[in-house]
DNA sequence: TTTCCAATTTGACATTTATCAATTCGCCGG
DNA sequence: CCGGCGAATTGATAAATGTCAAATTGGAAA
């Protein structure tokens, strides 16, 4: 493993207060995989041998149920999935692909858990990525419950402009299809749902997107940070 | 607080193995309240100020967004909520109400943190608790993304009898009103989805429940442990 | 028991979302 | 520069779900 990767790694919130000691032990175990685009990771249902550690590309978490799929979310650097699973001993309840071009550290699930019946420093930093997790999902499943279609496009694109710098343009960092997917819609709707936004203050051209008035957007899109703050 | 709540407490999970003094402490600041049905007792925004354990009754989580409002899940005893806003001091996502007479003990969330600090034992099984609940919300989110909302509701029934015995006969066990909130519909939805049921082996006269034939009901249901084992 | 009230059900209809097929678009490789 | 191919869009239609209003039901209170 190169440094740098080890110290993205050590510099997460779920390694950076643990004991050296403990820490070297996990990345003793630990192996990188350089993985091209399309590549699958993970299998729903699989025992979760290894807990990832996305560091750079992304990659896609989806759910299949009798013939239907569906992505649940989608990781970007730096950060691990699925630790819930590693730390339970349980299955994966998401499959996993690369998106793009990625670079994923893999930390052995026995590993892990031995460490975390040690070291108290990383039992506790376990305890805030997993409060953080289940917050997300449960903003997720309040955001699939409360919205439609268009209002759930027009938070995302409010929330991807807040974590790209604020400005009234920027890309939409995702395939169209998949962000309908991510949505919970199909790619159809969410063409329509786009072109339904352009009397609402947005303009996307391709993979660019403008808003052009904000104010407007946010009339229709009534966010909250009760479901669209990801630090709340 | 009678003996017999601080028992039922100290059986579980998340408080079984942990140090008799930190227990102590938290019993120390803990009181029990019994609340009539209908009252709320917390809203989603406010600061997490205590820690919920429900020792009987029942109560609802459920959020609001511009107007509309969902239900998000029912607690029953013996159980929590809602654990992750106390541990990381973080704002509550959801409110909520007691449905029966309820039993409710609560538990300053300082002392849960100040324990949570100390006790490496109390830590752990926060982590497993939280583990178990981000596994939850991702299953029901699974459950909205994948399933209409009548396989959603044959889903529920299937769950809902393997809990309570097995028998081809039980009661619904919560409102109409409530359970279509609850997976995701309107009640007219609800009256609908029950009729609909009838032609695959489901029989429902107001709360009573019969299964006439569990596997039609299976075969619309499709029933798989990755969304609907609690245990998984 | 009777009355009353809220929950549920039903019907008619509107809206939202999905499906399917047919283009169109945009990009990559030759 | 030109094909070719997959993604995206569009149109037509169907299915799922929500809304509103009007019965109907069932149970609690007088």
């Amino acid at each position: 493993m190169r440094e740098t990767d080890r110290q993205e790694i050590r510099h997460l919130p779920l390694f950076r207060g643990m004991d050296s000691n403990n820490f070297d032990r996990l990345m003793r175990g630990a192996y990188v995989q350089n993985f091209p685009p399309q590549v699958d990771l993970l299998r729903e249902g699989d025992p979760s041998d290894f807990l990832h550690v996305l560091i750079n590309g992304s990659a896609e978490l989806f759910a299949n149920w009798n013939g239907r799929e569906t992505t649940m979310s989608v990781a970007r650097p730096v950060s691990t999935f699925i630790l819930a699973a590693t730390i339970q001993d349980a299955p994966w309840l998401m499959s996993g692909r690369t998106l793009e071009k990625s670079r994923i550290v893999l930390l052995p699930s026995e590993d892990v858990r031995a460490v975390f019946a040690e070291d108290n420093v990383f039992a506790r930093a376990v305890v805030s990525e997993l409060a953080q997790c289940y917050r997300g999902v449960l903003k997720d499943a309040k955001n699939l419950k409360l919205r439609t279609s268009v209002e759930r496009l027009a938070n995302y694109l409010l929330r991807w402009q807040a974590e790209h710098g604020g400005g009234p343009t920027f890309q939409l960092g995702l395939e169209k299809r998949r962000l309908a997917a991510r949505l919970g819609m199909t790619p159809e709707n969410l063409s329509r749902s786009i072109r339904a936004l352009q009397d609402h203050g947005v303009q996307i051209n391709g993979t660019q997107v403008e808003i052009t008035d904000h104010a407007k957007l946010e009339t229709l899109a009534v966010p909250t940070p009760l479901i669209d703050d990801p630090r709340c």
